[in-house]
DNA sequence: TGCATTTAGTTCTAACTAGTACTAAACTGG
DNA sequence: CCAGTTTAGTACTAGTTAGAACTAAATGCA
């Protein structure tokens, strides 16, 4: 039970940056993981739905509702993918790749203003901190 | 921008600890949010919703509706506080006593089978870094 | 070829989530 | 003592979340 704190801490953290990331983007109209998939198809070739839950970390069933929402928007499009009848391929509109090169930049340096404060070597520590928690639930 | 790994270290480390915990908590019948209830109330006088939320990290708007679901299933229950009008006494039944009493320490050896795999000084690390990152979120 | 399995994405459900607005009780300073 | 403010909790909204069941396309293998 030497554990818990830990537990606490990082759920705590999660919550802190959740909230310091979402008082900026929600001032944009947006939600962080609208956010998060704009920000992953920006400058980028259009890709499946699978391919973006796999970047930004939302599973599929959730992805279905946020994109039929941005889509509602005219932020993004899905294309017929030639290759592979099953899937779409889904790029940002002219307005979406407007709205990311708008946003984009805002929005890492409202992030920058945060990790101004650790050094580079704190930020390393903290990585692997968390890449070691994380290995011991996926086994 | 060297700071998006760690972020993204963060939000999936969050994930596969609720992932592993709620794997274990979805067994009994519960969400990871209400087993946390439940393990907040365990063993304890009764609180007031607000000191529930603190501790449990979940907001009062949510609360609300997680408490419900828990009174449905008869676990915990409501009294008047006589020191605050405003305020309610939460506290398990003796159902709720009797459930604390047999998941409680089975989810703590649950993720102790997790948390073996690391050494106390090495979960002091991970927490010293994870408070450091989320200081630098609430400011 | 043709059937079995896998894969991509949608649909549906139950629950959590933050945030805002609201009600009622409690506090506070003049 | 009383008007103004704060505080505790609920109600409501819009959105995310995971997971399970489903459809359709693709793949694999016999």
């Amino acid at each position: 039970m030497q554990f818990l704190p830990v537990l606490r801490s990082l759920v705590s953290t999660y919550q802190s940056f959740e909230r310091y990331s979402a008082l900026d983007v929600k001032a944009m109209g947006l939600t962080t993981t609208q956010f998060d998939v704009i920000a992953t198809l920006g400058n980028q070739p259009p890709m499946t739905c699978k391919e973006l839950g796999e970047k930004t970390l939302v599973t599929k069933g959730t992805l279905t509702g946020v994109l039929e929402r941005l889509e509602g928007k005219g932020i993004l499009e899905k294309m017929l993918n030639p290759e592979d009848g099953r899937s779409q391929m889904i790029g940002l509109t002219k307005n979406g790749q407007a709205l990311f090169e708008k946003i984009f930049p805002r929005h890492m340096q409202h992030l920058d203003v945060a990790f101004k404060k650790l050094t580079t070597k704190q930020i390393q520590d903290v990585q692997r901190s968390l890449d070691q928690l994380k290995e011991i639930f996926n086994e």
